[in-house]
DNA sequence: TAGATTGTTAATCGATTAACAATC
DNA sequence: TAGATTGTTAATCGATTAACAATC
């Protein structure tokens, strides 16, 4: 049982609670119970519980969490007790906008350079960095140990910067690009395709039973008005 | 068996296949299997078909999909076979980002109205939009008709204006703050937290087992050594 | 008709939830 | 000690994968 493969959920779930924890230190709250989590995340109690106990044994029966000491303890399992150095490659609207947003707001991480192709961006400053070459990213991931890196260039050019950072080492992409990256074995890419959230929540956004109703049944009307009461 | 909850896994695969279905029709391919969807998504064989057949039967045995057909159904199922409106609360930098991307980019979505508090950011120019004041929320939601809206501001802030967005009729919000937002049943949120998502790729990006390991064991490098061989 | 590929049912797998003994 | 809450095992639920009959 000591290294089973934590499952993807889990992991995506302990900066959130980091996230909860961060306040309630600042709040001066010491002690925190599964349950009051549970209300402050949206995810249940006992699947906190079972989310922690994969990696130690943090609380205290009768008492709950201290949550400075939780807090510790989740910064190191995701690995945030030294602040990690990310580039981001692209420099146009989003990219931007995430250069800056991560300078100056997130304490465990740190953008360290922002690549383009494009001869108009280099030397743009954003925030206090000037936007390099795509030349310089070999040099750059080697010379700050970049492991992590975001992409937010468009998707036809997404995959050859993939390539060339994943051959330089770099071990986990955010990727901002609308395309499947490919990547060998051990190396991660989280997508987070923007347009894509927004689609699929436009689902949700009209009456979906009955669009769907109709369209599976036709024009039917007893069929799509009874399908539409349920639920 | 008409109206079974579709689960949201399967919605976040929609536009996805959608995507891809649009390079498709553009590069004149015009039929697909599922075998080859299966190779540009990354999904397997079985599980689109599966997702499709929620919704219809929209192949043909022995030959597959043809690829505009698809494409309509999926158009129509998502609900995008409209323009959907929507609008941007938050002029800051990633709001801008956002509405200058999904302006441009995006033809299911149009982004008509973005939204500041902060006095200095009124009528500043995004695209064509001039930042409106908060105030005008309202108005602009009744008038266009606004389902989904992007929450694009500081984590304090988010509750007030999705009570807001959501009291005026809002049914769908991409919630880009670090916050769990509170909405009345039938309202969706999709978190697009990018500190969650930064932070959980990190736990990849070194040898994590290792590190648990160490963690669970203290520093027994036996223990540490033996679990690393695995996985 | 033979080969290919869908649509659908059954089997498996994994994640969440429930329950409860351990223990502060 | 009694009450509270964890850590963990067992039960349930849901999603994915496998298998295959239907059919183009």
């Amino acid at each position: 049982m000591p290294d089973q493969n934590i499952s993807k959920s889990v992991i995506k779930r302990l900066p959130i609670y980091l996230r909860i924890l961060d306040q309630l230190v600042r709040r001066d709250v010491e002690m925190i119970s599964s349950k009051e989590l549970s209300n402050e995340s949206g995810f249940t109690a006992e699947q906190i519980r079972k989310d922690l106990a994969y990696f130690g044994a943090f609380g205290t029966r009768g008492s709950g969490y201290n949550t400075a000491f939780l807090r510790e303890k989740i910064i190191k399992i995701i690995g945030l007790d030294s602040k990690t150095n990310t580039i981001v490659i692209g420099a146009g609207n989003l990219g931007t906008a995430l250069t800056r947003y991560n300078l100056t707001k997130n304490p465990y991480v740190d953008v360290v350079a922002v690549f383009d192709k494009d001869p108009n961006l280099i030397s743009k400053e954003i925030h206090h960095l000037k936007v390099q070459p795509a030349e310089n990213i070999p040099k750059i991931i080697k010379s700050k140990g970049i492991k992590v890196c975001l992409i937010c260039i468009p998707a036809y050019a997404a995959q050859e910067a993939t390539d060339l950072v994943v051959e330089h080492g770099v071990k986990a992409i955010l990727n901002f690009a609308p395309i499947k990256l490919s990547v060998p074995e051990g190396v991660h890419v989280h997508n987070a395709d923007l347009t894509i959230e927004l689609q699929s929540l436009i689902y949700y956004s009209s009456a979906e039973e009955e669009r769907i109703s109709r369209l599976k049944h036709g024009k039917n009307e007893d069929e799509s008005s009874k399908s539409f009461t349920r639920e």
